[in-house]
DNA sequence: TCGTTGATTGACGAAGCGTCAATGTTTGAC
DNA sequence: GTCAAACATTGACGCTTCGTCAATCAACGA
């Protein structure tokens, strides 16, 4: 007799592998080039018991995207509890983000695929939510620390803004980023060092929303290494990306 | 005898005819919904002919993000051509940048397509090349504001960055902002008026870069009525976006 | 008037998504 | 050990869509 238990962990299992192939086969042949037949034919199962597992094409694509935003959302988590001053908690978050896109280059790309095609109620409703309590799980790390910011007296934020204003903008600049450094022609931008120009922009708007201290009084170099070491154990600087 | 000229103006009409439909489609029923089929049905012409201005759907897509985005850089050169401080110059970017989205507010949607599917070589070479010089373009108008500041001493760049660094700042806000509020789940942010807060951060930025004269300094809501109004003969406040 | 040149058409091949009847496998009752 | 019911798996098939191309049509000049 097979047991209820065993059964669950091989269909876990063969949810990965149909996840690790679409994800590699995404990476290797771009959007055109996946599809369910291929895949079927790479995990040696037929299409129909993919179909088992994900509902569509559009709602396979949904899963490789909450597998890695919840990777990120562990990543903020970790980043937020870093022991030190807010403003060095929220460069933790900037160098998680990065050091995330370093793991997982390909998570903006399957992201962007998402917003074009999911419009349509192709995905599940189940998987659409995970989606949404990961998205809010990191607004609300962030919320967290401008909350003890201001707590500490170490930011003030004018009364017709909401709190959420400085963590927004650092939001805008690492989406747009990103989505501008996997762009197709990237020629207007040539021989220019856009992540050493991120970071220094990070630190200029909250320079700009008086967030202490500032960058002229402490050296967040030497955090952003201390930082990416200790939380992350990987070497990551903020001047060279 | 029907004169080359005349036949040049039928092919031009019937081009525009052409990226209209297609351009309604895609607003109306979105990626998924446009198909080449349709469009023939719609314009009243074969498949076929569509196919002799066209050299595939990414082709035409890619035609509808040129089209747009020669409107913005015209919309840019306009903006950085206002008579007034530097900043505010930029901040007429930003205002041309929101007016831009409301008048074509398919854009972005667009481009994120062909940054997703243009990958392959579907596009005429042609197309590529021009999309790439109005990117080009609108970088230069940004950069030439950049170097009027500092000539007039608004604005002091440290030596280890590039002169384009605030405005990449301003670029990847505009771009994340836009990404943001089109993605499909807005849930995390509802009930905060993501615009008012970009608009903000734009400004602590520049107050971080030090760009006279500071937020605190001038009445930046005043020039922009002024501007949007000037420039574009539209009302846009930097409040409610 | 008529042949040539070029534009237009839409049926067709190819490829991919998602379905479902048919087939295979496991389980538990006896 | 047997067997029927429940469940899992398969892949051929229907359907949609892209892009092509042989056939058709229209304009022009001789």
């Amino acid at each position: 007799m097979v047991t209820a238990a065993r059964r669950q962990r091989e269909l876990l299992a063969r949810e990965r592998l149909i996840l690790d192939t679409a994800r590699r086969m995404l990476a290797e042949r771009g959007y055109l080039g996946l599809n369910m037949d291929r895949i079927a034919e790479a995990i040696e199962y037929s299409k129909g018991t993919i179909y088992q597992h994900f509902s569509s094409k559009e709602d396979l694509i949904a899963a490789l995207c909450n597998d890695t935003a919840e990777a990120r959302a562990g990543m903020f988590r970790q980043a937020a509890a870093f022991d030190g001053k807010t403003r060095e908690r929220v460069l933790a978050i900037g160098i998680a983000d990065a050091i995330f896109i370093k793991r997982h280059p390909d998570h903006f790309a399957v992201e962007s695929i998402l917003d074009l095609e999911s419009i349509v109620g192709k995905i599940t409703e189940e998987r659409r939510e995970k989606w949404i309590r990961t998205k809010t799980e990191m607004m609300d790390v962030l919320k967290g620390i401008v909350g003890d910011a201001i707590a500490a007296g170490d930011l003030h934020i004018r009364n017709d803004l909401p709190l959420c204003a400085p963590l927004y903008g650092l939001w805008t600049q690492s989406v747009g980023h990103y989505r501008i450094i996997s762009s197709d022609p990237l020629e207007p931008f040539e021989g220019i060092d856009l992540h050493a120009i991120l970071w220094n922009n990070y630190n200029m708007m909250l320079d700009g929303y008086g967030w202490k201290p500032l960058s002229a009084e402490w050296d967040y170099r030497a955090s952003a290494e201390c930082i990416s070491k200790t939380v992350f154990g990987e070497t990551m600087s903020m001047g060279t990306g």
